[in-house]
DNA sequence: ACTTGAATACTTGTATACTAGCATCCAAAA
DNA sequence: TTTTGGATGCTAGTATACAAGTATTCAAGT
């Protein structure tokens, strides 16, 4: 149960259904659910341990504002990661990864303009493959937990311009150059990619104010 | 309470004070540390999420023998995001870090033969102050967490043989590295430093095999 | 001798009761 | 009008009681 909840808030924190700075409390999501407060706290805690909510002792429990510091920090290191992961996979030369990529290329494609859920599902799906491929399962934990910061303000992002299409052939681009085996070029596409939170940070931040932590 | 007790058992855990395979219970530790089940349960789940412990519903709970994947899987990515910390502290040329840094040095060359526990601190204190020095606290917390694996193999090590004076060697002479501005050659060694759990965990592994699971 | 099955003694998971601390509000006093 | 102090209602932290499931043990029956 307290594993089920967990997940749920954290996928209404990262979609903004539960806006930063609300106040949360243990009892609150007890009723909502119809469960007790002992498998909501748990869930708190995990979420704390994420940095998606803080709790005060005593005080109350809150949606923590978005920092724009740790989107930076958190986008830092999955570049860090996921480059050399990038990197492996290209030098490893399989086929059968490239058609799976294809596949969820293809999926991408097909996505309704708006639908942003299932365009980041099926992108983390591509990301998660290339991580599960190069055998790092524990670099891909870490990346799932840190992208969390960077996926509420893809979702933020999404509510008012969708590159939705330039994205896809950003993936596109980096397949080709995995299967060229040029592991370079694949490191440095997929570089410009994570990048791309950069330009887009700086509006978010000024468009969403309340979204943000003052820094 | 909770957040304390987790402390205390991850030590115990990566000392070995806790052995591999050891069955654990939240009402013997709730006896033990005086206190209720629920402040036990949740140190547990913490414990559990850093792969220390492995709780299995209605049947038990268990310290987690090492995994030898798990740990060459986490020095991997302790590599990649180190690495990446010493090319940036190099590049800032920081007097005031490499005061730090030998400070630290002198520190372990003052290490009594024997007490591996001071010298792991001071290990944990150098590498900790790159990264907090080059602005990656997300970083370091990763790097924290992901660390007990490796630290669980080295104080094996410590138990037979100490090459304690080497290792303040190979610190030095990263300092140096970073000192003459050389990003790539600190990196290098930064390697190399970080390598060397690669020799010895075949030899600790077969040495024993108790605290390790098969695979 | 072997197998089967029920009782028992564990385990973790959940629900509820109680404790302690913080914040707000409102009234009373200066 | 301003300040102070206490009552009240909230919060999370902890302790305890109960539920549900597993492994073991031991005895009874074949």
């Amino acid at each position: 149960m307290g594993a089920q909840l967990h997940r749920i808030l954290r996928t209404a924190i990262i979609r903004g259904e539960l806006v930063p700075g609300q106040a949360i409390s243990e009892i609150e999501m007890s009723k909502r659910f119809s469960i007790s407060r002992q498998p909501v706290r748990e869930a708190f805690i995990k979420l704390g341990e994420e940095r998606l909510i803080e709790v005060m002792p005593q005080r109350g429990t809150y949606v923590r504002k978005i920092s724009v510091k740790e989107v930076l920090d958190a986008r830092h290191l999955r570049e860090i990661i996921e480059l050399s992961i990038v990197r492996e996979v290209t030098e490893k030369h399989d086929a059968s990864l490239i058609k799976t990529l294809r596949q969820l290329i293809a999926q991408q494609q097909k996505v309704k303009p708006g639908d942003s859920r299932s365009f980041l599902a099926l992108d983390e799906e591509l990301h998660r493959t290339l991580a599960l491929h190069a055998g790092r399962e524990l670099a891909w934990r870490v990346t799932e937990s840190i992208k969390a910061q960077m996926d509420r303000v893809r979702f933020l992002t999404f509510d008012f311009a969708t590159p939705m299409p330039q994205l896809v052939g950003e993936h596109a681009k980096i397949v080709d150059a995995i299967e060229s085996g040029d592991a370079e070029l694949a490191a440095q596409r997929m570089q410009s990619h994570l990048r791309a939170i950069l330009t887009s940070l700086p509006l978010i931040a000024e468009r969403y104010p309340e979204h943000f932590v003052d820094e």
